[in-house]
DNA sequence: ACAAAAGTGTTGGAGATACACCCATGA
DNA sequence: TCATGGGTGTATCTCCAACACTTTTGT
């Protein structure tokens, strides 16, 4: 038996209004079209899980400092048995029958602060909107679904891993953060005051530069205060 | 590597004010005092994780029927490298030193529902009150720890798994199960009026019987319902 | 008739929702 | 001075917390 790890890394923009998923394309055999995945692999022999979702994120798409956070082990005997994954399976793995048991990582990053960069098995990289995924390797859809549902409901308690935000952030920016992960459209005055309740949001003596507009308040998680120079 | 599951069986009663937890007594070993540990074992090689987790409370603790759902996975490549526990590792399994990733399962039963009975390498079961308990095997006080904040955290939210609850019961009994999971009294009138808004809840054609004060009317969840005759 | 638990309603405060106008900046 | 997004307050409603009396049954 085999354990792997599998990275659901959403990403989000201030121009786009859905989530995107970070896909690597799986090298083309045959005539067969590639299949996109969830860029995953195993973990090594005596390496924490946590570090080794890490290092294959790294591996595969060369994103690091990326927070990756642990949401579901997905174990049916079945799940790399499917046609669709065998020609892979035999091309790429030494014992491409062994059963592999996966845990899903998750993320969240703002796209334009980390360039993926195809490596190791991965041809290439994208971004897919999430109402747009084609037919993933293995059970990866089913993956990318349950950390969406995970995702959406630690945003809607607040629960919202701070680790998984930017380190500054104007309150515009974040409300537009929770809409792309909410899906649906929040009242401006509501969200900040929501929000403001917060005791781990602080307010940075700092604004915005070089915008043609009134310059908006930067602030932050108190988590991350360690990392900014004030 | 090898994956195990560990089971977090919660059990509740009427009377009592705490939870308990199912724990098993390891094999007493040269003249060192036996260490209990929650209910696990190895996930065998066809299997699916959640028959796993089901098989091995049965085969260790004789219980059946108890739903089980995964909340974490816990892969610290030291995990089962303690002092404490080589001794029995050596002892009991083929490759002592193989590192072990587990997958960890809770559930909620009342206690007078089921009767555990030890077997395989189980010498004893034991309900043991989670403010009791000793120092365990390997990770497993951790283990409970984590396991107890998730169900909190579910309760809290009234995401509470309806499988995990009695298919009957008075508000009275499901106040009780509410203020033994949180560790604090509930209003009984606003747990009521809370609770009756879930449309899960729902009430039966049918009243405690035989018991000497006012009968309470008896409710189920909907989930619940194909396996009640009414 | 008594003991025991079931059942029920109101009030005050906090958080959610809906909604419209002025402000600071760069061009 | 204009265009652009930033920033703010008030009214209503719904949800949470606190609190005491009546009802139904078995003995």
């Amino acid at each position: 038996m085999d354990i792997s790890v599998d990275c659901v890394i959403f990403g989000f923009n201030e121009n786009s209004n859905s989530l995107q998923v970070l896909l690597i394309e799986q090298e083309k055999l045959e005539n067969i079209p590639p299949l996109s995945a969830l860029p995953g692999d195993f973990v090594l022999e005596d390496e924490d899980l946590d570090d080794s979702a890490k290092r294959v994120l790294m591996e595969l798409t060369n994103l690091s400092g990326v927070f990756l956070k642990q949401f579901h082990v997905f174990g049916d005997p079945n799940r790399i048995k499917e046609e669709k994954d065998q020609k892979w399976l035999l091309k790429n793995r030494k014992n491409p029958h062994n059963r592999v048991i996966t845990i899903g990582y998750y993320s969240l990053v703002r796209m334009e602060d980390y360039r993926a960069q195809p490596a190791s098995f991965a041809q290439k990289t994208e971004w897919i909107d999430i109402n747009e995924i084609p037919t993933l390797a293995f059970d990866h859809n089913r993956i990318v679904k349950k950390a969406l549902k995970t995702l959406r409901r630690d945003t809607l308690h607040n629960n919202i891993s701070f680790e998984l935000l930017p380190k500054k952030f104007t309150l515009a920016q974040l409300q537009n953060l929770y809409e792309i992960i909410l899906n649906k459209e929040l009242d401006r005055r509501n969200f900040r005051k929501s929000i403001k309740r917060l005791e781990e949001l602080i307010s940075l003596n700092e604004k915005q530069k070089n915008v043609f507009h009134k310059p908006a308040q930067l602030y932050s998680f108190k988590q991350n205060l360690d990392e900014i120079d004030i």
